[in-house]
DNA sequence: AACTGAGCCAACCGCCGAGAC
DNA sequence: AGTCTCGGCGGTTGGCTCAGT
């Protein structure tokens, strides 16, 4: 039969790893080097389970291991690779040197996902909101809805309370995605000539008129089951995002890779270059040679939005910007909607 | 001071392909 | 040939920290 089982499961510990559990394996490899995880625990004295032991040594002890902060090239890295292969963290992690692919996985879901997201950039196809919905839009036919329940699903509403209940977003449910957006609005309200995805929404049933003025807590809207962030949903609309439209064409990674701009740039653009098809030629190297280097991110703001320490000061300084105007775009969109869905609101929550 | 929730990250889980037996 | 583990990988979770109330 196959091989004895590395270890008794259920007799070694877990958990957070002690300093000298740390230094017995580091005190270990340094005398006998990497070898057979398996028996690593035994012949270093650890009651542990030897792939917990190479993922501690890997993601942790490792001399070559980098363990300050993100740089902003890394960032920059971090997300155009995302673009190009996708989540696999081991290959992004190869070309940032000191990094693990726990590393990259964890900065991506808990800084960068999120960054994107504000900047309405969808953190799956790396596409503005805006763009999705309008290709949202344009889905005349019931072959689309999965791409788009997926696409909706796993970028708008990350959150786990935060998704299109399948009685909306299915197959089986086609009603609402049959037609297209324009035509189930002119249909709900033939005055509407030209439909943005706020009056699409628009026609859904709200969920509950008794709760706050939905605008600005991002209550549940579209039915009892399918919930989602007005903030997100803003950002895609035509009116609101315009900044950020703006901004997103603007931020263009291969103007940022020119060498002509900075040092900072031209070293990302180095490691860029770096995976380009070697002569191993192996499947990943031709995936990374053949996406990275036409994304469509613009640049300048940002950029410098990633930018670790000053994210905070220089994302609000972007909102603020345009603050006000975003403001009273959601007052006079809100105006328009009462005027021409009134049945869908609450009178109650009139708030200008 | 106590509580709560979000953010963060180390560690675990489960799957897969390769290879040992 | 079939069964099993190893090593690698991406996804997920548990628990710690800290800011806000």
């Amino acid at each position: 039969m196959g091989r004895p089982p590395c270890c008794d499961k259920s007799n070694v510990k877990r958990g957070l790893w002690t300093p000298e559990e740390d230094a017995k394996i580091l005190a270990y490899v340094s005398n006998h080097g990497i070898g057979n995880w398996t028996s690593v625990p035994k012949k270093a004295g650890l009651n542990r389970c030897g792939k917990s032991c190479r993922l501690r040594w890997t993601n942790y002890l490792r001399p070559d291991l980098k363990h300050e902060r993100f740089a902003p090239e890394e960032e920059e890295l971090i997300i155009k690779l995302h673009k190009a292969i996708g989540s696999r963290w081991s290959l992004i992690a190869k070309k940032l040197p000191g990094r693990t692919d726990n590393d990259v996985k964890n900065y991506w879901n808990t800084k960068l996902r999120k960054m994107l997201q504000k900047m309405g950039i969808d953190p799956v196809t790396h596409k503005p909101f805006s763009q999705i919905f309008s290709d949202f839009g344009n889905i005349s036919g019931i072959s689309n809805t999965g791409n788009l329940n997926k696409s909706l699903n796993s970028s708008l509403m990350s959150k786990p309370g935060h998704q299109f209940s399948s009685a909306i977003l299915t197959t089986t449910e086609p009603s609402c995605f049959k037609k297209t957006m324009e035509e189930q609005v002119q249909e709900y309200n033939p005055t509407v000539t030209h439909p943005t995805s706020w009056d699409f929404l628009a026609q859904f049933p709200v969920h509950d008129t008794k709760q706050s003025p939905l605008f600005f807590n991002e209550a549940p809207l579209i039915t009892p089951t399918c919930t989602f962030t007005w903030s997100e949903f803003l950002l895609s609309d035509p009116v609101f995002s315009a900044e950020f439209q703006h901004q997103q064409e603007q931020y263009d990674f291969d103007e940022m890779l020119s060498p002509t701009n900075s040092s900072t740039m031209a070293m990302a653009h180095n490691d860029l270059s770096s995976c380009n098809i070697t002569s191993t030629g192996s499947d990943d190297d031709w995936y990374l040679n053949r996406s990275v280097g036409r994304s469509t991110y613009g640049h300048g703001t940002v950029n410098n939005g990633l930018e670790e320490n000053n994210n905070a000061a220089d994302h609000a300084a972007y909102y603020s910007s345009s603050a006000s105007s975003f403001v009273d775009s959601i007052l006079d969109k809100d105006r328009e909607l009462h005027s021409q869905f009134p049945p869908l609101l609450d009178p109650s929550f009139d708030y200008y």
